[in-house]
DNA sequence: CGTTCTTACCTAGAGAGCCTAGGTTAGACC
DNA sequence: GGTCTAACCTAGGCTCTCTAGGTAAGAACG
């Protein structure tokens, strides 16, 4: 009978290494719509991506805090709908351009990755920038 | 070529956060069609991806060896096509495995990300004015 | 034949990010 | 009153990528 015992590895503390970058983008997209506060937030994306992205709190408000202290979203005290206590943030205008850096530059992105790693679908022409060579 | 001046600001530590879990994953896809050297992964990134993707040698180098010690990839020296000192690396099966894994862990997660940031069939709401206080 | 360029690999340290794992406050319900 | 949950907060840890150095050897040139 193996016996787990306790294993040399710890317990995962990056499980959702994809996340790393994204959050942020993410975070003001859930924004960009209207106010939200912070538990809020974390629902919205879960709910939306079918529990595919799941926040957890310890990443969720530290991100909120740079994010504002960077000037892109500003907080404000407020009652949620079950009438308790909670911080609305609200993008800001440096916020919204941000997203929409952050945005363009996930979608280069992404299509880079999946380009890579997923199979054909290839065929693409070099119409992104033209720049080159 | 000219080598400019020193540059008085800081270099910034993570330039390319979005990368942070998606390395391993294309490195195990650029051995998929058989052995590469660790200076050739890079190129075929570099050059399959118009220069998006960019892997850093400091980068590079150790994510290797992080991928062979879990047994994902195996490494033999050899000889470069230029006739050089090269360590060739190739899947194992665990690798094989790890890599579908991945691939579709990214399918997932990247879908899941473009859901929530890009305009897509969602069309919920046009435009949302009218913040709650 | 020595210098230089390029290929190709290696490593230490830093900075940033997400998670675990705690804790606090205050409404709601029995 | 006690428990549940919403909602916020924080310290420490782990992993990751990058910067910035360095080494070694084949090729090209004068």
């Amino acid at each position: 009978m193996a016996k787990p015992t306790k294993s040399t590895k710890k317990s995962p503390p990056e499980k959702n290494a994809l996340l790393h970058g994204t959050l942020d983008a993410l975070i003001l997209k859930g924004l960009s719509r209207g106010a939200r506060h912070g538990y809020g937030i974390a629902r919205w994306l879960e709910e939306r991506t079918d529990e595919v992205l799941k926040v957890e709190e310890g990443s969720l408000y530290p991100a909120l805090y740079r994010l504002e202290k960077r000037g892109w979203i500003e907080a404000e005290w407020g009652r949620s709908e079950l009438g308790r206590r909670a911080k609305f943030y609200r993008l800001t205008a440096v916020g919204e351009a941000r997203l929409a850096a952050e945005v363009e530059q996930w979608e280069r992105f992404s299509a880079a990755v999946s380009r890579v790693l997923l199979p054909e679908a290839a065929a693409l022409e070099p119409s992104l920038s033209g720049a080159s060579s």
